[in-house]
RNA sequence: GGUCUCUUGGCCGAGUGGCUAGGCAAAGGUCUGCAAAACCUUGUACGGCGGUUCGAAUCCGCCAGAGACCUCCA
């Protein structure tokens, strides 16, 4: 039921501040998050904006609403400086077909979210398979008098616009648009079939080598880049919906644009909310491949890069993440990576042995504890930091504390009466939620279960043995040799257990 | 050049007008055959200079540094 789903507060780039979140349906969310342009690999900060929005994605179905997200794939519209399509551009250097670079990076792109486990949207539209809903749109943006014909292009009248909509058009980037007439560069390809600099293509005639081309009522040609998110959230969200996400760098100019097609086609804003993620640093400075200061995925993973000292785990680097907020640059370095890759073995860590442990009835005469009580506060503290604006780093944090209460439990360091049974209980569901359900973490440690388990307790109990026996030159040498082997034997009070120790 | 944001202890990184963020690292302790792991204790951090306030790291101003956008960009 929409009444027992917790309050939540979002920050909404539209009015720079937080908000209490309410749907236009109660109990549903209409989500809508612009998706890679598949002309290239993935970059490492798409990952990282779309990681964020995945936990955005997880949380608000894990409070209880019905969520329909949809995420694009931009496959044609982009003008490249030359007036290219970046389609096309790299088509004609990787000798391919475009829809077949298209294909191949689309592909990438999933492997990768896969590999990041994120969920997949709801639905996942491409710009190509929408170009009537897109020459429609253009249509009724000349209806409603926003756009104008030149040369067989069809621009968007900025001016016009904003002059019918002063309290629209710049909100979103806070822009001025007698700004923009000044610091407008004229040296984009047609800029002299624009009315004004600020104007923008939305419907482009094709060249003669242009390869990727539709027929409209207006030329042979292709849509503009910003049409394909009017045109396909419309679709599937409706004119109006709840959320609207991206990364930073798209505020300006596309989803101003945005607003502004929408606006002009339907007389109506898009969205209700639009969320920002930001930036991804590499040691402090954003990631450039002109000046060599980046580093793909894949060299995360296998420490192939002069950045870092090793490989990291994509669950890891989920887990360093969404150490920080989303909207606060996140600085890759390696001594961060090298802290983060504990704290994500820690949690996991408590995480299995809290799923170990158990309370019998008996131990407690039923009454809340202090203990209780502290564990629910951290509890309502991880909920709580999750509601206001998606604070994972918050939530990690409590469950961190959280930590220290399970491994005293474990190491008998507070005695079992002081939590009750179905503390604990509720306990490990809420553990369980937020490492799988909300943040999307998974267990890495290799599939080892059976004999690898089988192994492990002969060789502890061997050592076992020889410790009863005083012979410390054997269990030394199976517990080095197993450190040795990438396994951390842990010699506790309530018997010996194993980790691996590195993932 | 214009617009905007950020600057937190050794390193990351939350937060915020008065109450311990958290992680990593470091030191001491408990436990241990010795360790490791775990637990406990310890750091009096909020770029600089002014101002507002009973009180500011948190609000305002100036200065310095960094970053982002203005052009394809998550």
């Amino acid at each position: 039921m929409s009444t027992d789903i917790r309050p939540i507060r979002i920050y909404n780039t539209l009015s720079g501040k937080k908000e209490p979140f309410t749907p236009i349906t109660p109990g549903r969310v209409g989500m809508y998050v612009c998706g890679p342009t598949v002309y290239s690999d993935v970059h490492l900060g798409n990952c990282r904006t779309f990681v964020h929005f995945d936990t955005i994605y997880r949380y608000l179905l894990h409070i209880g609403y019905r969520v329909r997200y949809v995420r694009n794939i931009t496959d044609v519209g982009h003008l490249l400086d030359d007036g290219e399509d970046r389609m096309s551009k790299g088509a004609r250097l990787d000798q391919l077909e475009p829809m077949e670079v298209a294909q191949k990076y689309t592909v990438g792109f999933h492997d990768m979210m896969r590999i990041f486990n994120t969920l997949p949207p709801s639905i996942e539209p491409r710009a190509t398979g929408h170009i009537p809903e897109q020459i429609e749109m253009v249509e009724s943006i000349l209806q409603r008098g926003y756009g104008y014909e030149s040369n067989g292009s069809i621009y968007f009248d900025v001016l016009r616009f904003a002059k019918d909509n002063p309290a629209i058009y710049g909100k979103l980037s806070g822009r001025v648009v007698d700004e923009l007439i000044s610091e407008s560069r004229d040296n984009l390809k047609n800029q002299g079939e624009k009315n004004h600099p600020s104007d923008f293509a939305i419907w482009i005639k094709a060249s003669e080598e242009h390869i990727m081309r539709w027929n409209s009522p207006w030329s042979v040609g292709f849509p503009g880049w910003h049409l394909e998110c009017s045109a396909m959230s419309t679709k599937y969200l409706g004119p109006t919906f709840d959320i609207h996400g991206g990364g930073n760098d798209l505020k300006f100019p596309h989803h101003e644009n945005e607003v502004a097609q929408n606006v002009g086609a339907c007389g109506c804003a898009p969205a209700n909310y639009w969320l920002h993620a930001n930036m991804l640093l590499l040691n402090g400075r954003k990631m450039s491949k002109s000046e060599g200061n980046t580093i793909t995925p894949q060299q995360l993973f296998t420490g192939d890069s002069p950045f870092v000292s090793k490989g990291y785990s994509p669950m890891m680097l989920r887990f360093f993440m969404l150490q920080s907020h989303y909207r606060s640059t996140l600085d890759i370095t390696d001594d961060a990576l090298l802290a983060a890759e504990k704290g994500f073995r820690r949690l996991m860590e408590v995480h299995a042995i809290l799923q170990k442990l158990s309370i019998p009835a008996s131990a407690t005469d039923g009454s809340e504890t202090d203990t209780d009580r502290a564990i629910l506060a951290l509890v309502e503290e991880a909920y709580q930091g999750m509601d206001d604006d998606f604070n994972t780093a918050v939530a990690i944090a409590a469950l961190n504390e959280i930590g220290s209460y399970v491994n005293k439990l474990a190491n008998k360091q507070i005695e079992s009466s002081e939590v009750s049974p179905w503390v604990l209980e509720r306990l490990k569901t809420v553990f369980n939620a937020f490492i799988f359900d909300i943040f999307g973490l998974r267990e890495e440690s290799a599939a080892d279960n059976g004999p690898i388990e089988q192994l492990m307790s002969l060789i502890l109990d061997i050592r076992a043995n020889a410790r009863q026996q005083k012979d410390w030159g054997t269990s030394d040498k199976i517990r080095d040799a197993l450190t040795e082997a990438g396994i951390q034997v842990k010699d506790g009070k309530e018997g010996v257990s194993w980790t691996h120790s590195r993932g």
